[in-house]
DNA sequence: GGTGAACGGAGCAATTCGCTCCGATTCGGA
DNA sequence: TCCGAATCGGAGCGAATTGCTCCGTTCACC
């Protein structure tokens, strides 16, 4: 079974498609041509628009995922003994992940129910992930949530010019660097007040 | 002087273009319209075009500016004092400024023998600044110029949607995190091997 | 073989962008 | 006060790009 006819081809290519659109619109940025996408998954174009009938759609599927991966990286995170240990884990697999390239579709596209849905979800467990560690005395006291996630927002912006191993290589140093400034307890009071949830969610349109 | 006629007229709306040129290049990426350039100066297409005969001239001229402005703060910084408090007063003036934000620019325009050596003085005044920090023991051994160069850079992407002070405001509190992150000395080491000057400059591509 | 669903990609219509052209406007000198 | 020249500003052009559709072809199943 997976194999059977074009059944299973079709199967093949809704993955291949979301794995390139992924791939895609993190590297270019969420206004790169659908053709794109097709080339680099290997289909035509007609086989896209089957099953995406717009590329908002496509784009809305993906925001979905990216968010449920961001769920699970979490949730792995929580399953780690060590509250320093599992929240440092969630942060680097989110980056790894480029979790926050998409922020720069909010307000472009609808979002819809789900998204919103699977949006709180994250929220809810990386909030526990930050209690846990604020809890353990391992994650200075002046950084919240929603810091964390505007911080992996930043890190996961696309780089400039060709994708190179290179430029992930100096991510990763660059991230290390901000880690170990997340934990700093005797460190300097941060600047002004925490970022609010409500902006925060407000970037992405009216809530329901 | 300064207000004789229309020649004054011209140098006042060569000083607008430029500013409203950095504004919308950083603010909305260096693909963005000519036409939202001259707008934003309050200036007819006619008059940019007869200042900047290309698009690419402009952006060269942009450059060297913003890499200028560089120069400036890295020897503002170098006149402070204090060797930890002059290297954090350098990187914040350069995110504030968004000096790094035209990198994406990278491979897509000819860079000038000017460009090119207004951005070595810049690289030596940086490196200046950071020895002094490594010498006073004020910056963790294992991080570089360049590191500290690509930081800004990644603090000085575009914000995402329209701007807006919220943003700015939570850049700003992640930037104190990650300065934070540069002293702490007994952190754990950083992964991977620094970044070479080589591959740094061969974004741009190939050097004089 | 026959059939019909799924495939790939050429092509369409609409938009966007860099840039040019030209009429309107303003200033300095006589 | 008037005129010529210089400058201004924006409508418009051609090229390129985009999202999306249409259609001839292919292939698993009967």
């Amino acid at each position: 079974m997976g194999t059977r006819g074009r059944q299973a081809e079709a199967k093949r290519n809704d993955l291949r498609l979301l794995a390139a659109a992924h791939e895609v619109f993190t590297r270019q940025g969420f206004d790169a041509p659908v053709s794109a996408i097709a080339r680099q998954a290997g289909v035509g174009m007609g086989s896209l628009y089957r099953r995406y009938r717009t590329k908002e759609q496509l784009l809305q599927r993906l925001c979905v995922i990216a968010m449920e991966r961001t769920v699970e990286a979490a949730e792995t995170g929580l399953a780690h003994a060590d509250p320093w240990e599992g929240l440092a884990l969630y942060v680097r697999t989110c980056v790894a992940n480029r979790s926050g390239a998409l922020a720069p579709v909010a307000g472009t596209i609808e979002v819809t129910d789900e998204m919103w849905r699977t949006a709180r979800e994250a929220d809810e467990a990386a909030e526990r992930l930050v209690t846990r560690a604020h809890e353990a005395g391992v994650l200075r006291r002046d950084v919240t949530m929603l810091d964390i996630s505007l911080l992996m927002e930043q890190f996961s912006r696309p780089a400039p010019g060709p994708p190179s191993p290179e430029h992930d290589h100096v991510r990763h140093r660059l991230l290390a660097i901000a880690l170990d400034g997340l934990r700093a307890p005797g460190a300097t009071a941060l600047p002004g007040e925490p970022p609010t949830l409500e902006w925060y969610e407000s970037r992405w349109g009216d809530a329901p």
